[in-house]
DNA sequence: TGGGATGATTGGAT
DNA sequence: ATCCAATCATCCCA
């Protein structure tokens, strides 16, 4: 019989023999019942991060299958995992109605994996792909249905032949069909959870956006670094920021958030380590200003922060900001009246940081100087409930005098 | 190839 | 809803 060879076929059709640590099981899982249970464990490893709903069921109905398959296939095959597995497929956009549902159906589920309107290349690719396995779907359950119809004519056939010789009752006919199908109704089990299996590999390829994870290009990571660093007093960008942040580098606006999270983290926990960045930014943010200063206009994009000060918003942090670290480089006390200076001011404070980081080699003895500004002493921004957003009235001087200044 | 860097996710707190 | 902290998964470089 070729239905495993088939089975087999439909997966390899299914193009996963790309997907890490998959491709094989995947193959052996068309194979036996056996491959099915190696097949799984491995698939709960990878796709342990998977919708947890969508991944209990699958758990469920396959350990119920294994179970079933396992007990030789006389238990009635449970009709229940049965129309678990159909009711998958279908909410996945499998077995839906025609194609057009079903790539509304995947574009459903991939909203749903939290997934935004944006990579639609990913998302046309995805769909491609389920598109891809929907057909083969089809196209195997029809022929596992033809088959089992050919052959059980066929047995039939041979029954009548057979009637000739020995007398055979309608029941042993009945059981014998009974057999066949309960054969077939299995296999067929086979090809929904295998079908569902590689939706779910699909899912998690596609959607899981960790598992494509991407660094920022470098443009990007120096315009969330520019706003993070000349924010330092309170480094929580508005909804509008972020989503001019997101704009300027091409990214999400939750990436933006996440990207802001993981910043305050790793800076909080290490400042030490990013010290260095920061009069780097610092100095640069200082560069920018100057410049925009001297064409006397202002652009708007966040990622020249300075420029906020149009706005009134992040002008004062900005200033702040970069006179904390001149501070932490020396350590000397720095004229703490400008505090919220403006952009000339700025420039001057450049001077100083130029000078001092050229002479900035070892940096540890200036890591024990530095305090950033806004981090207080529980370890958090002065006021992470109120995101900077567009009052950034930088706590004024008295937060901003710090502690290095004696 | 190992380990640090980094983007994403999760769970709990507010 | 947003943030933090921990953690995961992947990237990237020495």
């Amino acid at each position: 019989m070729d239905d495993q060879p088939r089975l087999m076929h439909a997966h390899a059709a299914l193009g996963m023999s790309g997907h890490p640590g998959l491709s094989h099981e995947i193959f052996v899982c068309s194979d036996a019942h056996r491959g099915l249970v190696l097949c799984f464990r491995k698939h709960a490893l990878n796709c342990h991060r998977m919708k947890p709903a969508l991944f209990n069921v699958l758990c469920e109905i396959k350990e119920k299958t294994v179970l079933s398959i396992r007990g030789a296939q006389e238990e009635e095959p449970p009709d229940a995992q049965l129309m678990r597995l159909d009711n998958m497929l279908l909410a996945e956009g499998v077995s839906g109605p025609e194609k057009g549902g079903g790539s509304a159906a995947a574009a459903a589920a991939a909203a749903s994996a939290g997934v935004g309107p944006d990579n639609s290349a990913e998302h046309s690719d995805y769909r491609a792909k389920l598109t891809q396995i929907r057909g083969i779907y089809h196209t195997e359950l029809e022929k596992y249905e033809q088959a089992c119809n050919e052959f059980t004519t066929h047995v039939m056939n041979l029954l009548r032949e057979q009637s000739r010789t020995r007398p055979i009752s309608p029941k042993e006919i009945e059981r014998m069909v009974g057999i066949i199908h309960r054969k077939f109704s299995s296999i067929q089990m086979q090809l929904k959870q295998s079908t569902c299996e590689a939706v779910m590999i699909l899912r998690s390829r596609f959607l899981d956006a960790r598992r494509k994870r991407r660094n920022f290009n470098k443009q990007a990571t120096e315009i969330l670094n520019e706003y993070f660093y000349s924010h330092l007093s309170n480094p929580y960008p508005s909804e509008e920021a972020k989503e001019e942040l997101g704009k300027k580098c091409s990214i999400t606006v939750s990436q933006v958030s996440n990207w802001f999270g993981n910043k305050r983290i790793r800076y909080k926990k290490n400042i030490g380590k990013f010290q260095e960045e920061a009069n780097m930014y610092a100095a640069k943010t200082a560069v920018s200003a100057a410049s925009v200063s001297a064409h006397g206009s202002q652009a708007n994009s966040p990622s020249t922060p300075n420029s906020a000060g149009s706005a009134g918003s992040f002008n004062m942090s900005n200033s702040g900001d970069l006179f904390m670290s001149v501070q932490s480089l020396n350590g000397d006390s720095y004229q703490s009246s400008q505090v919220g200076a403006n952009v000339q001011s700025q420039v001057d404070t450049l001077r100083h940081v130029i000078s001092q980081t050229g002479g900035y080699s070892d940096g540890l003895a200036a890591n024990q100087m530095y305090s950033p500004q806004g981090i207080n002493a529980n370890g958090g921004w002065q006021d992470p409930t109120t995101p900077s957003s567009v009052t950034s009235p930088t706590e004024g001087p008295g937060s901003v005098h710090s502690d290095t200044s004696n």
